[in-house]
RNA sequence: GGGCGUAUAGCUCAGUUGGUUAGAGCGCGUCGCUGAUAACGACGAGGUCCCAAGUUCGAAUCUUGGUACGCCCA
């Protein structure tokens, strides 16, 4: 006996069982253990940030990177699933700051490094306890117990390992970084902080004259015209830029007669706004005037440096500074066409000197000028202002540049620029910073290689968002001046400022005359509760020194950065077994991923961070090691899915504040972790924007899951019913092996069990599609295409309810019980449910194994008692009928047709109808069709399925080209053929086709040869008949009702009512009634006594009679019009 | 300002290499079924496939240019 089912099933509670079944069995455990041996799929966990709630994105990632990993391992892969937290960086100092109350770098040093880094350690696992919940909840099998975590020691580390490695490659370097930069406060912000602070203020906007100079280096007559907002960074002025394509105009001010330079179509507003009168004596293009020398407007620095010349890497020798620049950025919507560039002072200018530095021979081309200290006041090199505020200085410098002629115009210029977010009369500015970085643009063709062997989906990320950042990288700025990260393993020495890197802690302890360590042991003495990971931290790090090994008396000191956390995550792979240090063998055997699985947001994040420190790594040929030796690309990942964004309900950004979104635990305890899964799985391609809403989700239910629990459900009320226990059947000397995954082949010699061969056709038919689905699921999820896969197993479930259940019901029904019909149902009815929870088991595991482990258990203990350590079936094609599925489709069309005809005449399915009338387009099913009448009679309720000979009588032929096949070939004929086809009398035309197997059309002024394949026909019905047609058939209803079938309809209305009135007496299925009828109708009384068994063997009534029954209520009916009253009571058994 | 993506029914989304009646679910309407039953099913209405131009015998699909929205970066 299976277990009942109760018939309102409630998913989640079902879960919860599941849950803690697969918590005491080890489920997930034994999943792995069946796979020991079995070759590897390698997932990697990308590490989330335990110190934030879980949200509904968190959940789809996790669902996702849960899918795969579960599919794989039921197809035969051993998949270990490590888990991972991310636990450095900003972030966390941010929410420990919160909690403070404290916000800047002075105020956490003033509250002391060393009980803020204990906090920042601790903090991380605040909301550890929910990530746990919501991935068990979810059914996320993942390893947490050993999760690896960036903080602990082994896995900082393995990442110092790494930097060591790039830094002895020299690909890990000092240099500067232009940052937004707190002057004030003297710090930098990061983007997230720059963004809040945007305010409109009026800076002023000047237009500045560049004397331009002869070859000589004479001054001229001409100036070159250019624009900035921020006079007080024209004392760091370096280079003008223009660009290569614009027109420039020089003109000549008609009152002073001096020559400028600027864009063409820009002097009219500027002469316009300066009020001057300038007519133009000649243009060229900017490229013409790039190499031009220019005065700068201070001379602080040209005093010195401007004769100056450096080697060019391609000979020959150029000016470090003062030079017109050719760059792309350069817009005439404002200003002049020409750009004043103060490298120190923008990122963009920045890039220009770095790009300029490229062309001379290395080391020997122009340094950053910056005449402005980390306090945003100038410094001696700009002696006029020195001390000075930059920003309370512009207006002297204007005054300064009026009064020497250089200043053309004057005014006030409203745009929107970052302000401190704490302190907010303090304007940032940009500046740059010593940073490390690390040298991706000489790996960048390695990485674009890397790359293009990725199987990105979707495809269009390799060449897109991702492929396009790879192709503008640009150098890795590592160092974060901070305190809560993997410190920078790099130690100075304080003599000859050399510098080396460390890879561990040991071998920075193993160091000549080492010192300081003993801050740590003595803060854990003091502490014993600090976990060890602590001491490779600030600020314990940063005590230890060693003698140095580049001058005597020297020591070694750590630089004060901590990196990036990306570095951290990036560096997974490797770091997560503490490689090299330790887990030499697995990382060996866990590289590179088969799969990763992230939001897009990822894509300059983890996505990127990965690939680069792996190929920087792990391919470079010139570089090997034992540890680095080059692996084939793609790496470290070979497949990823970029998941698409979650909104909320509304389609907006998902937001706390505005409640749009439903908390997921809520969605669990409402419907159920499989209903977020499928839901997930089944709506959308996951890469696209997903709008996360409850009613969606709670669709999935009676969509999928409840339909596939209903077939369940039934399954199993009927099997008890009628004893159907495969355990009992299965013949005793055929037994079970251990560990039984119940196949069809195990089943091979049970009682009852016929060969599919010897079932009838809807049973060949349910158990073909079976296989074609899963041919078609493996097929679609082994190319990580999951939404196909479940559209794939959404028709399958639904052709199992609504066809092959429903046209099944009378052999479950059947008072034999050891009909071999009967048995035949219920043999396919349990194998197509057996595999199905097998197919499902990865996509809505909860619900898989409750089916499982009823559907079964009944075979006894030999069977595995979890789905999830099944192998995931494959379909087999010989099983696959191709030309019954195309028949049964056609044979559901003709029922949905006559449907749609039943409809139109307002004749209801329960009114008998004396036949239907089909006319096939092509006639070569008809035999099997009319094979199976018996289906679609019961179906449609008629008595006969007639294939009409005589079809002109009640429809009409239209020919139309088979534009694919004939497209190629009549090319710009295809109007007219199309055009002759219409014309032609599509009867006779398919007559000679069907004769001669060939017909000449006449289009246009040629004639064209058309065969079978040639033509599409339609058919139209021709009006005044009940038909109903479609692409391939029409169904022609026969309206005429004779007092035979009025009377069977009337007789099924009555036994509608009895059932009914079971219903409402709770009677079992099995329970014997006795039914009184009282009516003056004759014509009922006549319907129920000409279909008197009819009405027996329906309602399992032992009597029927035309009075009332005593002890038995009354209930009065209409039944065709006229009024009944009736009784039903229950027999005595 | 640049890059990438998206735009199809009232809503949420599919739509395979270009092929002439553009699909599904929900919602809506009508109806059916009543031994899966607080379920289930059928049928129907509903579309200028964002706009424009182009390529083609033929475009939701390819090209170009717009528009709107989203994300990333400046």
């Amino acid at each position: 006996m299976f277990q009942p089912v109760e018939n309102n099933a409630s998913f989640p509670s079902l879960e919860n069982e599941i849950l803690e079944f697969w918590k005491e069995q080890d489920i997930y455990g034994k999943s792995l253990e069946r796979r020991a041996d079995a070759p590897r799929f390698v997932f990697y966990e990308g590490p989330p940030t335990a110190n934030g709630m879980p949200h509904p994105g968190h959940c789809l990632t996790r669902a996702i990177k849960d899918l795969f990993p579960r599919y794989r391992t039921m197809r035969g892969f051993y998949c270990e699933r490590k888990g991972g937290w991310d636990t450095h960086g900003l972030p966390v100092e941010v929410e420990v700051c919160k909690e403070l109350g404290i916000h800047s770098k002075e105020e956490i040093e003033a509250f002391g490094i060393e009980p803020f880094i204990h906090k920042c350690q601790q903090s991380v696992w605040r909301y550890m306890r929910e990530w746990e919940r919501l991935t068990e909840r979810l059914g996320f099998w993942i390893h947490l117990p050993d999760a690896y975590v960036t903080y602990h020691k082994t896995y900082v580390e393995s990442v110092w390992w790494s930097l060591k490695t790039l830094f002895d490659r020299g690909l890990l370097y000092q240099g500067h970084k232009i940052v937004w930069w707190w002057a004030q406060g003297g710090t930098a912000l990061s983007a997230g902080e720059v963004g809040q602070g945007y305010r409109e203020v009026a800076d002023p906007s000047v237009f500045v004259r560049f004397p331009l100079l002869d070859d000589e280096g004479q001054r001229t007559d001409t100036s070159l015209l250019v624009w900035t907002t921020t006079p007080w960074t024209l004392p760091s002025n370096q280079f003008a830029a223009v660009h290569p394509e614009l027109t420039y105009a020089t003109v000549t001010d008609t009152e002073s007669g001096e020559k400028l330079i600027l864009a063409d179509e820009l002097v009219e507003t500027v002469a316009t706004k300066a009020k001057r009168e300038w007519t133009v004596e000649s243009t060229c293009t900017g490229r013409q005037l790039v190499g031009r020398r220019y005065l700068p407007p201070f001379d602080d620095y040209y005093r010195e440096l401007g004769d100056r010349r450096a080697p060019l890497k391609t000979g020959g020798e150029d000016y470090l500074a003062w030079r017109i620049l050719s760059a792309d950025f350069v817009t005439t919507e404002s200003g002049t066409g020409a750009v004043h560039q103060a490298p120190a002072f923008g990122e963009v200018d920045y890039e220009v000197l770095i790009a300029d530095q490229e062309r001379f021979v290395s080391g020997e081309g122009p340094e950053l000028i910056c005449a402005v200290g980390p306090d945003g006041k100038f410094t001696s090199e700009a002696p006029d202002y020195e001390g000075r505020w930059v920003k309370e200085a512009d207006k002297d410098i204007c005054r300064d540049l009026r009064e020497r002629n250089l200043l053309l115009h004057l005014d006030q210029y409203l745009h929107e620029y970052p302000f401190c977010w704490r302190a907010e009369e303090d304007p940032l500015i940009q500046y740059p910073r010593q940073s490390w970085f690390v040298r991706t643009t000489k790996f960048q063709d390695r990485m674009l290689a890397n790359n293009q062997e990725i199987n990105w989906l979707p495809d269009h990320i390799k060449g897109g968002r991702f492929g396009k950042f790879l192709e503008s990288n640009v150098d890795w700025a590592l160092s974060r001046e901070r305190f809560w990260g993997t410190p920078l393993p790099i130690w100075v020495c304080d003599q000859t400022g050399k510098q080396e890197a460390v890879a561990s802690y040991a071998e920075l302890l193993a160091k000549p005359g080492v010192q300081g360590t003993e801050v740590w042991t003595a803060a854990k003495q003091a502490n014993p509760e600090l976990v060890d990971d602590l001491c490779v931290h600030k600020p314990y790090i940063d005590e230890v020194t060693y003698d140095s090994p580049f001058a005597a008396g020297g020591r070694m000191r750590r630089v004060s950065e901590v990196i990036d956390c990306w570095y951290d995550s990036g560096a997974m792979p490797f770091a997560q077994w503490g490689y090299p240090h330790q887990g030499h063998d697995e990382f060996q055997a866990q590289f590179p991923a088969d799969f990763i699985s992230e939001a897009i947001d990822q894509t300059r994040g983890w996505f990127y961070s990965q690939l680069a420190i792996s190929t920087l790594l792990f391919a470079d040929p010139d570089n090997r090691t034992a540890e680095t030796e080059p692996v084939d690309f793609p790496h470290p990942y070979r497949n990823c899915i970029v998941l698409g964004l979650m909104m909320g309900e509304d389609g907006q950004k998902m937001s706390k504040s505005k409640r749009n979104y439903r908390e997921p635990t809520e969605i669990f305890d409402k419907y159920g972790a499989d209903a977020l899964r499928w839901f997930f799985f089944a709506k959308q391609a996951p890469w696209t924007t997903i709008r996360y809403s409850e009613s969606s989700i709670k669709e999935s239910i009676p969509e999928f899951l409840l339909r596939l629990w209903n077939v369940y459900s039934f399954f199993v009320i009927y099997a008890n019913i009628d004893g159907f226990d495969p355990g009992q059947l299965l013949a005793p000397d055929h037994a079970l092996a251990a560990n039984a995954q119940l196949n069809a082949a195990d089943f091979a010699a049970a009682r009852g069990f016929r060969p599919i061969a010897q079932r009838g056709e809807l049973d060949r038919w349910i158990l073909s599609e079976l296989n074609r689905t899963l041919s078609g699921v493996v097929e679609r999820m082994d190319a990580y295409d999951n939404f196909a896969a479940c559209q794939l197993i959404n028709e399958f479930v639904d052709g199992l309810s609504n066809w092959y259940v429903r046209r099944s019901r009378d052999r479950f029904w059947a008072s034999d019980k050891e009909s071999p019909e009967k048995l035949d149902a219920y043999w396919t009815l349990y194998e197509c449910l057996l595999t199905t929870s097998k197919l499902v088991a990865p996509f809505v595991p909860f619900l898989a194994d409750t089916l499982w482990r009823n559907l079964a258990s009944v075979c006894g203990p030999q069977v595995l008692e979890s789905v999830h350590l099944c192998d995931f079936p494959g379909g087999d094609d010989a099983v696959v009928d191709e030309q019954l599925s195309t028949r049964m489709r056609l044979l559901r069309e003709i029922a949905s047709l006559g449907r749609s005809a039943r409809m139109d005449a307002k004749l209801k399915v329960r009114q008998p109808l004396a036949k239907v009338e089909v006319i096939l387009a092509d006639a070569t099913h008809q035999p099997w069709l009319a094979a199976h009448d018996a289906l679609l009679c019961t179906e449609l309720n008629v008595k006969a399925i007639e294939y009409t000979a005589d079809a002109e009588k009640y429809i009409e032929y239209q020919v139309q080209p088979n534009f694919k096949r004939l497209g190629p070939r009549v090319g710009k004929l295809m109007p007219a053929v199309k055009q002759a086809l219409g014309e032609a009398d599509g009867g006779a035309l398919l007559a000679e086709l069907t004769d001669t197997g060939k017909v000449e059309l006449a289009a246009g002024d040629q004639t064209v040869e058309l065969d079978n394949e040639d033509i599409q026909v339609r058919l139209q019905a021709k009006p005044g008949w009940s038909a109903a047609q479609g692409t391939s058939c029409v169904v022609v209803l026969s309206t005429e009702l004779t007092e035979e079938l009025l009377r069977e309809g009337l007789a099924r209305d009555v036994v509608r009512l009895v059932q009914d009135r079971r219903k409402q007496l709770q009677c079992e299925f099995t329970d014997r009634i006795s039914i009184g009828i009282v009516t003056d109708s004759d014509d009922v009384k006549a319907a129920v006594q000409d279909n008197l068994d009819y009405i027996a063997a329906e309602t399992l009534a032992n009597r029927v009679i035309f009075e009332r029954l005593a002890d038995s209520d009354r209930v009065e009916h209409q039944v065709g019009g006229d009024k009944i009253v009736l009784h039903v009571s229950v027999d005595a058994p």
